[in-house]
DNA sequence: CTGTTAGCGCTTTCAT
DNA sequence: ATGAAAGCGCTAACAG
């Protein structure tokens, strides 16, 4: 068949050489023929088939080969038959940001142990596609689920249950929620703020800021839902600031930050070493703003972070002197900048390797929907402080303020 | 055949409302039994082949109900009977360094634009497998070829050709060189090594440190040789520390470097904030080492970078004033350093995009070796010197020398 | 121009 | 305890 491509590389020196063998794989026939059985029998033998026993002698004989041959069964045709393909689809936002990295890490693992190969999909940057644009994967069949942690918010009209419609496309939202309920695997976000928020307000902080991604993302969403709650509830003064999850966009929110309540815009242009800071929120129609100013920084991403950190140290505000900061993101290199980070650890190779058995379970109880609900899951693993040097009483003699 | 799963859900409340249709993906016989004509027309229509053309009508009628029926065609049906997967596995390292996101974004572009999806395997971290252990992707056919970047430098005994064995794997190693020459990707290592020395050499420094990942590494192993040779020509004493590619591997390093040539081990304990600094080389047999302690630190990768500007804070040593660094890795948040930091940047994402090429030229020839021979690669696309402010001149009066 | 025929390599009743 | 037969969904000769 591959004739025409074969020939025209033969007309070459060495023709006697041992040609590069062109021997194809072994296959289940192969196995059979050289033992002398059916292949039916050499497939139920290696499959392990509990239903009925081999005489001991062939069933020797039958894995010798096997493992002679190098014997690998063909998934192709396996899955073909089987209607399922043993591989999960994994759609990845950012990939630039570590925590995907975690949670990635903790999806392989836990795929690969039950038997499952995970295809990793990265969702091109510039425009994020609704989560029903990945089912082709598994109408052509090259997965058997979605494990979706696209960017967006889904607004639950927008793509209403539209990926179990037709063909049920197997599913679950990792550290996100979806349009329907009953197919998210999520982390203890409420949980992780108020860690947060008790360890700062325990220091006697009593106005906090939240600088974090855009609103449109769900995670954060959550994290700015629980923080209004849980301040309120201790009696914190709470603001808001969203940006884009970059360098780029912590600098910028530290930037509207820190000019609140301060009418003269004529303050030195705090700009970015070599970027410019576009302001991607509007304008703050409260502004100006007569609030306590905060004295901690709660950062959402570890990107954002490092904007922020410059952002402070270019208005010559010290850390944590001045203004405590934390991370929602834990990383090794925090612990090396130039004011170590007190972050917030959370179980991100748990919420990867939970989202993967919980797309398994809905893979292979077939039937989606009604009994047996698989339903949300919450990950309950603890999340933990890393406590380095980023946070301090707020600044003295003025508990809860801090001065221009 | 999962009916007993089925049943055991039907016993439910609303028996009568739409059940969720588990109608199955339309095939090509559904086709071509709503337009009245055989699969393989349809086949031949759907695929555009070019040999025969077809009546107008039925033309267009077959893709109207394929797009009505929302018909995918099965990869594994096709796979199967045109023995190609359209497919590529990535074994990728170790996901937490950002280099392997740009190249992982390169190869999966391309990858799409060439009709092929990609699987991104991780290896694990604590066992690299030789590349051997990956061909089973391709002897399952869950994979074409396989696209290596796996952290090893391949001794060329150990795996010598294994992966072009029995069946011929197709393969090429990403920014690595394999055991066998002519499947390898890589870029100019050389050149962008040269760039640097070139720059500071023009600053008027005459010493400079490299301080990268284990020699085990082949980037790392090509950088140091092409650094002596350039170093050499130049004229400019050159000292390579090996560690870790990490934050912890960075600062050790760097205690290393500044503790060279002081005989006293009396040196305040520089740890890192909140981690153990295990020395990982040989202890260096030439110490005590009188020559010019360099003024320039040349960082392999990002994690270590880190490492490496703490360890310079720690020891009271100024960037730049008192020494020069620069970064082999470009990265965003390189700018949002407290000393915003000069870097190399490497055409990464034309790096996985020519793997990628060169791995589908390889799967599409069919015979491997031989004729029409692919060859190694190297990206030829300009590297660049992004200047930030982590560079000067060698302390004032003594080029080339730094006090202790 | 279009239909027939034969599988790709494997699993799975159903016989024996 | 094992073989026969059918077929997953698609493609590719080869006929007409």
């Amino acid at each position: 068949m591959t004739d025409q491509t074969r020939a025209s590389q033969m007309t070459q020196d060495q023709p006697d050489q041992p040609r590069p063998s062109r021997r194809r794989a072994s296959r289940l026939i192969d196995i059979a023929e050289a033992v002398g059985v059916h292949t039916s029998t050499v497939s139920r033998v290696l499959n392990g088939d509990p239903a009925q026993s081999v005489r001991p002698e062939v069933y020797e004989k039958i894995w010798r080969t096997a493992r002679q041959q190098g014997y690998r069964p063909n998934a192709l045709a396996r899955a073909l038959k089987r209607r399922r393909t043993g591989a999960l689809a994994f759609v990845i936002p950012l990939l630039r940001n570590p925590i995907w990295v975690r949670l990635q890490r903790g999806a392989l693992q836990r795929a690969s142990e039950r038997g499952y190969v995970v295809m990793i999909m990265e969702e091109p940057g510039d425009d994020p596609q609704p989560p029903a644009s990945y089912r082709y994967l598994v109408e052509e069949s090259r997965a058997d689920g979605l494990l979706l942690a696209t960017s967006l918010r889904i607004p639950a009209h927008a793509d209403g249950g539209s990926l179990g419609r037709l063909t049920p496309v197997p599913h679950v939202y990792v550290n996100r929620r979806g349009p329907e309920r009953g197919n998210d695997v999520v982390m203890d976000e409420p949980g992780a703020v108020r860690l947060l928020v008790d360890h700062v307000a325990g220091l006697g902080h009593r106005s906090v800021a939240l600088i974090d991604g855009p609103s449109a993302v769900d995670t954060v969403h959550r994290r700015e839902m629980a923080a209004r709650r849980i301040c309120a509830g201790r009696g914190i003064q709470l603001t808001v600031l969203h940006a884009d999850a970059t360098e780029e966009g912590g600098w910028a929110a530290t930037q509207r930050l820190l000019h609140r309540g301060a009418p003269d815009h004529s303050a030195p242009d705090h700009r970015a070493p070599d970027h410019r800071a576009p302001d991607h929120r509007a304008p703050d129609h409260r502004a100006p703003d007569h609030r306590a100013p905060p004295t901690v920084c709660a950062v959402g991403s570890l990107n954002q972070l490092f904007g922020v950190m410059a952002a402070l140290r270019a208005a010559g505000l010290a850390v944590p002197a001045d203004m405590s900061v934390v991370s929602l993101d834990e990383d090794e290199c925090l612990a090396f900048l130039d004011v170590p980070v007190t972050s917030v650890a959370m179980p991100l190779a748990e919420l990867g390797s939970a989202a993967v058995d919980a797309l398994i379970a809905r893979i292979e109880q077939g039937e989606p929907g009604e009994p047996g609900e698989p339903g949300d899951v919450m990950i309950r693993e603890p999340m933990s402080l890393v406590l380095r040097q980023s946070v301090a009483g707020p600044p003295a003699g003025r508990p809860g303020q801090r001065g221009r």
